[in-house]
DNA sequence: ACCTGAACACCGTTCAAGT
DNA sequence: ACCTGAACACCGTTCAAGT
């Protein structure tokens, strides 16, 4: 990449993390470029699809997870670990409202930019949850598919402005549907009934 | 009402179920006069907001909804009642892909159109929530905001294409989640752990 | 009273023309 | 190689002009 081009890219980043950051995931792209200080036609080059845009901005945060998951897997037990994994993906996902919809949409969809960086998570959910399974910590009738779609869902509560001060609760309520009832003994909040 | 405008109110919301069942809570609302073969003005002279339209297209699943939660007060078992009720609610917010984000908005905006409604909905929801928490059914530490948002959350998570063929399982995986221990004992499908 | 559609200020996306 | 911005086809919303 030339130089130019590189500073153009890089400054793009910045500048749309912030405009992303206020308006969502369908943020203008026009905005973007015009507080870039930069042709709409080079927002377009560097970044193709609106998927590409976001997925550059995601990468750090994707990065970490798998990283993490990778690291519970060994440093926590079974069911902390699952846990503990499902709450940063939901703060992670949330860290842009409305991505979470582009992200399930990308699970399916090959040809979006999204689409690696999704499979990778959700092969991280499946692995954490089949740990979590053998170990009898966690139900055996839900999947990494239906984790992901879980997380989804919360993420897009957390996102909604009027639930957003329910967001932790419940997913404390949806993470003790998860677990085992031996889990939610040997586990976190005295799980009430 | 003048006949005529009463017949162009008429044609637009059979017109916009139509499209708003095709594009979702977000449909452009010029096709919607563009295929009533109305002007642009009068549409919004009759659903001077999207709200407004959207309210009106609802209205009859909203009075339906009401209506069932009376019922099955009277009816049904508290567990069964409450189970039972939100899965009607999760159908009828189905009805309209995206309508569940508006809908959770104005529970909070009590300028939208659709605030009485799902204030409304909310009322009905703590009603049934307390019965079955008085008999012991459901778990103490949540309430009618609470219940809502988890309906909103699997509404959404059923309006994702790729999340869909989950949503069914996902319910019960939440509901067994509301219920106590002695209600799954007793209620629908078999808990397993 | 009610209807119409032009007008305005925005989009996303593409692409010919420039450097 | 890369950048620019006009061009095109869409929006939502308002409002003067018509009937």
């Amino acid at each position: 990449m030339r130089a130019d081009a590189k500073k153009n890219y890089d400054h793009l980043l910045v500048v749309a993390s912030a405009v992303v950051a206020e308006q969502g995931a369908d943020a203008s792209l026009r905005d973007v470029a015009r507080r870039a200080g930069v042709g709409l036609g080079t927002l377009y080059r560097h970044f193709p699809t609106r998927e590409a845009l976001l997925e550059a901005l995601l990468r750090a945060g994707f990065d970490e997870l798998a990283a993490r998951a990778a690291e519970l897997e060994t440093s926590s037990s079974p069911e902390e670990a699952l846990v503990s994994w499902l709450r940063d993906c939901v703060a992670c996902a949330h860290e842009y409202r409305g991505v979470v919809a582009l992200m399930v949409a990308a699970i399916e969809d090959t040809e979006s930019a999204l689409h690696a960086s999704c499979v990778t998570m959700r092969a991280a959910a499946t692995r954490l949850l089949a740990r979590a399974q053998a170990a009898g910590m966690a139900r055996t009738d839900i999947d990494g598919t239906d984790l992901f779609a879980l997380i989804g869902a919360l993420t897009w509560l957390g996102d909604q402005p009027s639930l957003a001060p329910r967001a932790d609760h419940l997913f404390g309520v949806v993470a003790s549907a998860i677990l085992t009832d031996q889990a939610r003994r040997s586990c976190a909040p005295r799980p009430q009934s």
